[in-house]
DNA sequence: TTCAATCTAATGGTCTAACATTTACACGGT
DNA sequence: ACCGTGTAAATGTTAGACCATTAGATTGAA
């Protein structure tokens, strides 16, 4: 006997979503181009401003499209990225989903696999990337954020030079998660949590070509952050999270869009 | 000097939606509680129907709740999970920020360490499970949905078993992935890609306690079935992606919700 | 009583039409 | 050449109406 699906009136603006995200994905349109206007949408699609308008603020949330106001405003294609990924990791977090047990755990796992490929994948312009950043690490006079920067951006060049876009975003997903929470819940100098020349090892291995070395220092190095990052967990437990969401809402309320 | 940022306005749809998304992630509402309708929230904003709308569908984009229509209907808060983690990752894919070969290289990676943990966690009623599962492996007469369902089951087990969350969600990302695009591209049974008792291996070492040995047999595995997804691949690449596409937009027309 | 058909009201979904706000850019005066 | 200023095009927001959907109350017949 046939096995007859309930049919559903879909929503009006997820359709229009649809055919937009498609037309993207099957690169109609390349990133910088600009879809045409609410108005003229809502003449093509033949329903109101209202439809469309949902349905480009849904490609908007997906990461698909920016928005701007204004003359030449409109909504400009975005090269996807894992932005909004790790975006939403982190809500995860916030509702005590992921412990930063489990977020370390994955950690260890992925990031000495991740410089043992970047061994194997580097070259004298890349070498040359990752020792300016290990040497710029903790500049005097940095702000908190600036410094947290500095001293992740050597794990950022070795996603990226590991070639394998998806643990590069694994990894960028990963350290902003890390960085958010120590940024956010522990508002003075990391110096506790990243002591400096702590990429020593990692650096030189890589460099040395040694693909086990690097993953070996690596892992050595994600224990001990973890170490470190276990204190500010229970900073954080005791605080509780009060203090990250009103951050969160001043920031929105200074401007910065989700 | 002082350092002014640029003021800009927020949208007061998204001073809404975080203002909602704070309550949620604070469990000021218990999932299943349904937030107040429209018309009321819009009066307590003291803003327009419209505005709260947003915030409320911005809130079902980002997976925080149900919305349903009708009596009793409203904005349900949902049980936060990773479900839209691997939509979004499917984006990425169908956009060819991803390749297999790179999806499967994390795979690899990390289905040997959930084996390994799963191995370590295990009671006699998970094995129960397990074992269950396996044997329940492609189901004569099942529809190839199905099928597939049977045959990646073992998978999610094990990921359940393992005890870190963040593990478990990018198995099911993965899978999920995998399984979408054998599904959509390749409408015949996927017994060439999924041969019986191939779990075989994994399930006794599990069982027997071996996670060394557990670990071992996923990898192997994993690679086996790596080998066979790439001829999928070929395929899709040969079909384009056309096909997958078409199947999004008709699945939408049932009445499927995004 | 019981059950099914019908009605009802609450809620999300959609539309229209207007006005507000933002912003790049052209135009003009100095 | 420069600096204001106006302008127009785009998104942002509002109000109010009506449509569609749905659970539950009401009704009425067996």
């Amino acid at each position: 006997m046939r096995n007859f699906k309930p049919v559903k009136q879909p929503r009006i603006s997820d359709v229009i979503f649809q055919q937009l995200k498609n037309a993207i994905l099957a690169n109609e349109f390349k990133a910088g181009d600009k879809l045409s206007s609410e108005r003229d949408l809502s003449e093509q699609f033949q329903v109101s401003r209202v439809a469309v308008r949902e349905a480009i603020r849904a490609l908007e949330n997906a990461g698909f499209v920016a928005i701007r106001q204004g003359l030449n405003g409109g909504a400009y294609v975005t090269d996807l990225t894992f932005e909004h990924l790790a975006n939403a990791c982190l809500d995860l977090f916030l509702s005590n989903k992921i412990s930063i047990h489990e977020l370390h755990h994955v950690r260890i796992l992925i990031e000495p696999e991740v410089a043992r490929l970047a061994t194997l994948h580097t070259n004298p312009e890349w070498n040359e990337r990752l020792l300016m950043a290990y040497k710029g690490e903790h500049p005097p006079g940095a702000s908190l954020s600036e410094d947290i920067a500095s001293a992740t951006r050597v794990h950022f060049i070795l996603a990226e030079i590991c070639g394998n876009r998806f643990l590069e975003a694994l990894v960028n997903s990963l350290l902003k998660l890390s960085r958010k929470i120590i940024e956010e819940i522990r508002p003075n100098p990391p110096s506790s949590i990243h002591p400096p020349g702590l990429h020593g090892p990692i650096v030189d291995a890589v460099l040395a070509g040694d693909a086990d070395a690097a993953a070996e220092a690596m892992k050595t190095h994600a224990k001990i952050f973890y170490d470190n990052l276990v204190r500010v967990e229970k900073d954080y437990r005791e605080h509780g999270s009060a203090s990250y969401r009103l951050k969160d809402e001043a920031r929105l309320q200074g401007g910065e869009r989700l």
